[in-house]
DNA sequence: GAGAAGTTTGACTACGTAGTCAATAGTTGA
DNA sequence: TCAACTATTGACTACGTAGTCAAACTTCTC
């Protein structure tokens, strides 16, 4: 075994390194987006990021891996930001359900203008990414579960049935990027302020309560 | 030009090719629906129907051809049943739109368990099926949005915007299979039920209305 | 600046599928 | 029974794309 370091690359080139992979990730995910995943060649990401399709294969195993890679990666991050602003809102579960509606909005709209419209739709990507999605899902699901039934057992809401309420919403804000994405400017902030309110609906809050 | 006489076919075989068609057309939209137009070739359509590929060529001129008779013909026969059930429906605008809502689900989920999930999702379908499925997806539109805008001024209903609260209803209708159609028997019903009165929220008519 | 490590290239194979078509089988009606 | 028409077959081509890999290029490190 002669002077075999088997060295790990310096924290330099691993954040080299790390960056690109985010750059690969993001392009994949937009063009994922906006044309589902059998559309999508990697000849096309490779094209988008002025590289080569092998360079690809340079970090990830497949299409497969990269897709897993964008979905979860983007993913995260969304979930994050809505379990932070969950767990930081002072006030009543009105409020703080109409925050979490609207930030889960505007991400969808602003913040990924092509990308993840698709992200919570599991038909829409191939049956090896069931796992990853469903895991989203149910994190998605929890955070405006608990807020849902908090406001329930408060008397602040009246659903139906939180299972029936969450799929509307999620729905909706599902579509969202469809229906806003082509707007822009005060347009766009007031369809997604009446999106927010009109979900407000399904739990029994019109816009006098807030 | 001997005897060339360009005979139209008798009634009997027009009938018969008619039902061919029919029958092709019905397996292709499931397969569609149920995995995606990319996902689906033409060889798995001639499986299903137990015939070769060829075959198909015979009746129409390529998979988008096949395509977009599927998406016209079923697409066609449901939205047909929504105007004639509005346009018969005798009684209050809230009466109106909880049968549209209730039927169109119930289409969506009972006579079509694997077809037409995606059917007005026109992301899910190549850039060719454009025109037929914008054209569906307003006349579903033009559906709903009698009933709403009527009750709206009727003062049975109250909606923050009727293009807001069409969207948000076309997309939980577009997703209830997904959630309804693992159910069975009573759990359905119910299901369809819950979801139907959750919709009737979204201009302002809770169960104790109807 | 030299050698090592990291990165990219482009030509390559393998494979699946849309679409073609001449040959064949099945049906109809006289 | 036979001829014309309808329907189906299966072998075929063309093409796009996932995935491979040795060689070339670039960037680090000493």
């Amino acid at each position: 075994m002669p002077g075999q370091v088997s060295s790990a690359p310096s924290p330099r080139i691993e954040r080299k390194r790390d960056k690109r992979v985010q750059e690969i990730v993001r392009t994949a995910a937009d063009l994922f987006a906006e044309r589902g995943y059998d559309a999508v060649s990697l000849d096309d990401v490779a094209e988008r990021l002025d590289v080569t399709k092998g360079s690809l294969y340079y970090y990830f195993a497949g299409k497969d891996e990269l897709c897993t890679a964008a979905l979860e990666t983007l993913g995260n991050g969304w979930m994050e930001r809505l379990e932070e602003l969950s767990a930081a809102y002072d006030g009543s579960d009105v409020g703080r359900l109409r925050a979490l509606l609207h930030e889960h909005i505007m991400i969808a709209v602003r913040d990924y203008p092509a990308a993840l419209r698709l992200f919570l739709v599991p038909r829409e990507w191939p049956a090896s990414q069931a796992r990853s999605i469903k895991a989203m899902r149910t994190r998605h699901d929890a955070i405006f579960r608990d807020v849902i039934d908090s406001g329930v057992r408060a008397g602040e809401f009246d659903a139906i049935s939180t299972d029936v309420t969450l799929q509307c919403m999620h729905a909706a804000m599902t579509q969202a990027p469809t229906w806003c994405g082509r707007l822009t400017g005060r347009a766009r902030t007031r369809a997604i302020d009446e999106l927010t309110d009109t979900l407000m609906l399904l739990v029994g809050c019109s816009r006098a309560d807030d």
